[in-house]
DNA sequence: TGGTAATTAGAATGCACGTTTTAGAATGTG
DNA sequence: CACATTCTAAAACGTGCATTCTAATTACCA
């Protein structure tokens, strides 16, 4: 490197967070992130090289430090503390929060995929997520019990807690104390079949990949 | 009327509709829809003043046909079967469901506001959906644990039943059958207070107003 | 101190979109 | 049968976008 970089290719993934949760996936135009960053357009084509990279990026990003917090507790079989570990992990960065959990993908995604190597990254993501929660849950029966038993599983440790979350979210401020009650309540009142400790190692999912 | 119009209103809604269903907001253009309708760019404008007011129209009457089927429940005071009432109004039109559940509004409305009419007829559709939450909810207690109430309300019979939808609206293709008896444990795990009859006439909400 | 590669800087390009315009075709009314 | 009106039809316009291009800066190194 011979001249010191003024704007950083994290300066821009969270320009792009923060219009996406702000105004929606519109909002984030190539000229509205530099303009946040107070860069010039064409400067983010030197660390990136379309928006949808710069947008995968910052999917791929958010998902991960999603994932690092929920994964380890899944495969620990406490699925009860992974879903509320949702809550801190929001409030820690509620921009990347609501650009994670208020917009689908294929808003995102659907014109202009990103470049393969961030696909094939999210997809390893995506994977790792997926075997942890099935090391998590008990294996019971056949092949649709199955199914039921994981669906539950999505349900209680990832979406219901982010459907709670989510009124809170769209409206920003802090978040009322009753949406860990709720929480903990649900889990009370519908309780998942956890693996036995000594099956969890059989079931777990190739290890952690880092991921850009 | 002096020429039959080969081209309805209600054609260019389903188009937005099923469009947005697909690709998320940014695919519904004024000439997708168009071109999957058949039809010139320039008849839109003939019925619709604008792109917002066609997503516009599209997200009212996809929202009022959805409070159709929940709110004379919730005036009932049966929250379960609201909740339940959500999957046989989804799979009745996926397309619908999907247009409807699977967006924020804020990518949709963002940029361009729709008219005003259409907006308040909005404010209106969704202020009787509360009133018709609050009329279901038993009154307890101070604010504070009343808006708690009124959350778990929105919970239990929306946000959660939607979650337990969401993957297989994504998916597509038929229900299992686990979801209905994944809100009839939630339900029955989680129970709600409910305004006694006598009650509930208080607290109903204005009377439903016909929206275009 | 001048060469060089990385970066800033900002204008330029081309394209897709929402919207408008212009022209023509269809249909009920007098 | 003409007229007014409502629509189809398709091209045209202006804007904003992603991306590219050209030039000017910067900082390290020989």
């Amino acid at each position: 490197m011979v001249r010191t970089a003024r704007f950083s290719e994290d300066d821009f993934i969270q320009a792009a967070m923060a219009l996406v949760a702000e105004g929606g996936p519109a909002a984030a135009t190539m000229q509205a992130i530099a303009r946040r960053v107070g860069a010039p357009t064409g400067s983010i084509y030197h660390r990136f090289e379309s928006r949808a990279a710069v947008l995968g990026t910052a999917w791929n990003a958010a998902y991960a430090s999603f994932t690092r917090v929920l994964t380890p507790l899944l495969h620990q079989g406490r699925p009860r503390e992974a879903a509320l570990a949702i809550l801190p992990w929001a409030m820690a960065d509620e921009r990347r929060a609501r650009f994670l959990l208020l917009h689908e993908p294929v808003a995102l995604f659907e014109d202009t995929p990103p470049p393969a190597p961030l696909r094939e990254a999210l997809e390893r993501l995506e994977d790792e997520f997926d075997a942890a929660f099935r090391a998590c849950v008990a294996v019971a029966g056949d092949g649709a019990s199955r199914d039921e038993e994981l669906a539950r599983a999505k349900f209680l440790i990832f979406d219901a807690p982010v459907a709670i979350l989510r009124p809170h979210l769209v409206r920003g401020g802090t978040l009322p104390p009753f949406a860990a009650r709720m929480i903990a309540e649900l889990h009370a009142g519908m309780p998942l079949a956890v693996t036995p400790a000594h099956d969890r190692h059989a079931a777990r999912g190739p290890r952690p990949v880092a991921v850009a």
